[in-house]
Parts: structure tokens; sequence; C-alpha cells
DNA sequence: GTGCAAAACATCGTATACAATCTTGCCGCC
DNA sequence: GGCGGCAAGATTGTATACGATGTTTTGCAC
């Protein structure tokens, strides 16, 4: 059934090729197999998926568009490193968006919609519970998803793509910044949230919404690293 | 000092040429001399700007990937022709989050600050009294930039983005559901907005935002129109 | 005259080739 | 020994070429 949702949206699949390169380096982006900083060449990037340097260069434009890439003029293409400043940013629009999506969504909400809600928490417990690298990327993916989930019930494309850069770029800020062990998101205030919109206690669910985004961008360290530009290549 | 803050933001300028190309077809898109519906066609533009069709179909694809241009498989790229659905979703999002914008900006607001708004407001309102095409097309953009003033006040430059690309598609529902002959904002509307900012009326200040985005909605005629593939051929 | 089919055309999708720019390592000179 | 310039290598920027796909037109059969 998944598989079948999937195709729905990818609706006849294949589009340009491009996209599929943009998809799966977003996703090894998002799941954090590949680091901020890390380099992405042209050349590379197209070796590894057996095309040429034109499709590889759309799709790290793509990406570069939706903040999950920075293209630098001459020099290439890097997996981006937010700044504290820009972490700062991601969360901050988290935060002003967020409650109004979910008010837009509990508006919509349909018993459907609440199953399948319950459905992704059930299997971010889950994968919680588990142990190993792939267990932990997917817990990674599932607690973005019910954030992403809540912008697909709120009926309006446009917030839920917003949404989807805001969530990737999340992921990236957790990564470099994140402290604790705990990958994202709190697992239990996922579900209060849905009792919350469930109760109809909108106003409730809404505090909820930004006390949990509050919760995740407290356990980031978001020191100024003083300028160290070389400090990137360290990283590597 | 306008050009200074310009070149800074455009940095060392020229940046790729395909961003050049990009811009120069939103302004024309924004001021609305190209009309929704419109072809453009890889080799068309790359022959109009005299540069290869990589460029020009590396500056639709940016155009795509904010709304403004859509791209249809094997058949060529369009100025987007947003239905009513997308138009609702537009100034629904408008909604959601231009207020959260006023109060980020109300909190950063400077004396400065005030004063460009004041000058913006002036300007436009210069513009609406003169007639002539060009001062029509002055006036969309004086009008959108008082939004996007706003976005820039507030300091997060993601929002900063998003509005961008909100104020543009607006220009183009507009373009196609308007009825008045009022190109786009209530002049006065803006005026009274800033005030209650200076008042520290925040509250009301939100209202009076909510109030005029309302306002630039109902001027529309958002009736469906019946499926006409063949008027799009008309409006060539 | 109408309807279908096939070919010609136009346009996009992708690959490859060449030019421009930046980085880097080397060598001579101070 | 250190510094500056120069040249080689690598990487991106842009253009052109060829193949794939859709659209239109034309011609033939009914």
């Amino acid at each position: 059934m998944k598989s079948a949702a999937k195709a729905q949206q990818a609706e006849d699949s294949a589009e340009t090729g491009a996209q599929q390169i943009r998809d799966a380096i977003r996703e090894a982006i998002v799941e954090r197999r590949l680091s901020p900083g890390t380099k992405l060449s042209e050349s590379d990037v197209g070796n590894l998926f057996n095309v040429s340097r034109t499709l590889a260069r759309a799709a790290l434009q793509a990406l570069s568009y939706e903040g999950l890439v920075s293209v630098e003029k001459n020099r290439g293409a890097f997996v981006a490193y937010p700044s504290p400043d820009e972490a700062r940013q991601i969360f901050s629009a988290r935060r002003l968006v967020e409650p109004g999506i979910l008010r837009e969504a509990a508006a919509r909400i349909t018993p459907d919609d609440i199953i399948h809600l319950r459905q992704l928490l059930l299997e971010e417990g889950r994968l919680m519970s588990e142990r190993g690298q792939t267990a932990r990327r997917a817990e990674i993916k599932a607690s973005g998803d019910f954030h992403l989930k809540l912008a697909l019930i709120s009926g309006n494309s446009i917030m839920q793509r917003f949404m989807e850069e805001l969530v990737a770029r999340s992921s990236l800020v957790i990564a470099l910044y994140g402290q604790s062990t705990a990958s994202s998101c709190g697992h239990s205030e996922h579900g209060d949230i849905i009792s919350a919109i469930e109760a109809d206690e909108l106003d409730r669910a809404c505090q909820l919404m930004l006390h949990h985004i509050a919760h995740i961008e407290a356990d980031l360290d978001l020191r100024e690293r003083k300028s160290l530009g070389l400090k990137e290549a360290f990283e590597l």
C-alpha cells in the first residue's frame, strides 16, 4: 500500500531522471548518510548514478534551491553546512508556520487521517526501540513524516512543499548541532498533539506543537564556531 | 546607497548567467509583461538572451521550482496558469505566514526601517496617480515590495524567500482573476499597517494585515473555467 | 467527405566537447 | 630559507550535437 501511495505521488514515475537523482541525494542527506560539508562534485555524482554531468548538475541545482546543497561558483557543490544563525532561522520559521498548518489540518482532518497518523507514530516507536544504523535512519525520517503528514492534511500543497524543505533542513541542523542521542523529535510529544487534535483542543495542540519545536531546538548546541573555514576540511 | 546595498546582495554579481535570465523572466512575469500560459520554449529563450539552451533550460527549471513556470515533460515550459484552487492556496499561505512575519518584523524594526517603508508607500502612491503601462507595472512591483520589505525586516531569510515566491505568484493570480482596475493592494491599508506597528498595536496590525489580504482576495473572480484547454491557445 | 495512419516537424532529454576559472604544486629568484 | 610567479591539473560554466518523444500535417482508404 505504501508503494501504491508512493507511485501515485510519483505519477507516471521516471519524470526526468534528474528528479530521481535529486530525490536519492536528498534522502541520503536527510537520513544523514551524507554529512554536512561533503563535496558533491558533478563528475562524481554523475559517475555514481551512471549519468552525465548534465543531469548531475541539474539535480545539484535543484537541491541548492531547497537549501540542502550549497553551490559555490567555480568551486563545486557541497552538502549544506548551516550556520547557527541559519539554524535559528529554520526553527523560527517552523515556529511561525507549524501552528498555522496545525490549525488548518485540524479543520480538515478525517478519521482516516488520524488512523494514518497513529500508524506513523507506532512505526516511529518501533524504530525507536530498535538498534542499528538503518533503524536510526528510518526513525529520523519517520519523525519528520509526522510533521509532513500534518502539512499534507492541511490541504495546502504550497505549505506542504515548504514544510518538506524545513524538515529536511532541520535534519541537517540536528546532524550538525544536535547533542542528545535522541535523534530528533520526542516521540511522545507527537502523540500528545494528535490527542489534542482529536479532543478538539486546538489552542492546546498549537501550544504543544510550539513546545515540541522548542524542545528540539533546546537540544542543539548553537554556539558559533569561530569562522574557521578550514574547520570544514577537518570534519572530513 | 541603494545600489551599494543591492551590490552587496548580488555579491560579485554575474553569478552564473542563468540567474540573470531567471531574474529577467521573473521580473517580466511579475510585472505582467508575460501573460499566464505563454509558451517559453527553451530555444526561444536562449535566442532572446543570446545564450544556449543549456542556460535557458536552467533558468526555466529554477522558475519552475518557484512556481512561476510550469514545465511539461517533452512539451515545454509555460508561464504558470494557476488554477483557482492554487490561487486559494497561495492566499491561504499568505494569511498563514504574514501575520507571523509581521510580528517578528515589529520586534526588530528600526526607525530607519520605518522611514524606508514610508518611502515605499510614497513611491507607491505616486505611481498610483500616474497613467501608463510602465507606471502601472512599477506600481505592481512597489505594492509587492511593501510585503517583501516586512519579510526582510523580520530578519528571517527563509521566510523572506518564501514571501518572494508568494508575492510573485500572487501577481500571477491577480493577472488572471483580478477584476477591479486597482492593480493589487489597497494603498491606504499598507499605511494603516505601518501606523499600527509604530503605535505598538501588534494585534491590530495583524488584524489589518489579514483584512488586507482578504481584501485582495475578495477582488478575485475564482470561478472555475471549464477545462478549456483550447482557451490557452486563444490567449496566444 | 470523413477518419485513421504514417511521416515530417518541432521540441525536449541527455550526452559529449570545449572554454573559463580556480587550485595546487613546482621552480627560480631574492 | 622564504616568497612570488608560473604552469599543470582539476573542476565548473557553457555550447553544441544527437536521440527520444509528442504534435501536426498529409495522404490514403473507406
